[in-house]
DNA sequence: CCTAAAATATTATCCTATAACAGTTTCGAA
DNA sequence: TTCGAAACTGTTATAGGATAATATTTTAGG
């Protein structure tokens, strides 16, 4: 494992203590451990490989569970779900933002997140001629990353 | 029904029946029906609210009678998934394209596609930085209609 | 200490999607 | 014109993803 993704998940789970005190929730076991599955892995993982990982560290863990941990870590902005894989990963952000880009290479699964403060000016037009108001979004590209098209 | 959504529709399949003729692929019933429900709806649909209607016009129909009809008009371009909704909706491009935009309303669950040939400067730039090569992408927009808004 | 709120445990079930295989339709070549 | 391969559908069963409902536990604060 490189040390970059050892000290982003260290910083991951720092963050995640220090914004629970600070917002009074409670660091419980099943939310610590499926952050700490989801943080460490350099996939993303679905609610049940993430049940099976939580199994080996508290007993007999069932999925709601394991839902109720996402659903929490989601909602804080420390995971991200990618829709088209059913799957979830850590926020690489380091901060709470209204949309999501990923690259998802389709070859050996990797993600690839990148930040955006705003949407870019063509879709950001696209809803205005529409009078729609975005409150979020959500960006999927798949194709091949570096190392899988070097092959 | 508005009049242009009538027309779209009947363009639907009309642009379905010349493609299928001209590609030499069969518009069977189970095929032809279900575009023609996806097409009309103003909504997304769910696979199973698909396979509700299609139970009136054919006798007893199964999942994956309309899975396979669902396969089939996404890979040529006909329908788009929604992955947040786990729904389908009717393309509205007209024509296959590499990327898909929508801005989904929250409220009344109206779904907008919007058109882009090409990803948006930042984000090429973004894929361009990481030697990523995409192949094709989805964004889902949410937020709030014109229309629910002014309530 | 006691209690209300927050969070978890447990059971059951729903929703979405596909695997596997048998049967049917279609079209072109012999 | 029929026969055989390919395309397509029918049917059964089940995999995979997510949540409803209710009981129980944990925790912070009065």
């Amino acid at each position: 494992m490189l040390a970059g993704q050892m000290n982003m998940n260290a910083n991951v789970l720092k963050q995640a203590q220090s914004y629970c005190e600070e917002h009074k929730y409670r660091l419980t076991q099943p939310r610590l451990q499926v952050l700490k599955i989801i943080g460490t892995s350099t996939k993303p993982l679905g609610a049940y490989d993430i049940l099976e990982e939580l199994g080996k560290v508290i007993a007999n863990p069932k999925p709601p569970t394991v839902y109720r941990a996402i659903e929490f870590w989601q909602q804080h902005g420390f995971i991200h779900r990618i829709e088209s894989l059913n799957a979830y990963v850590a926020c690489e952000a380091g901060h709470q933002h209204k949309g999501s880009q990923f690259m998802i290479c389709d070859d050996c699964g990797a993600v690839i997140e990148t930040h955006l403060c705003e949407l870019p000016k063509p879709l950001k037009d696209s809803t205005a001629k529409n009078t729609f108001t975005p409150s979020r979004w959500n960006l999927e590209i798949h194709g091949v990353c570096a190392a899988c098209d070097s092959y």
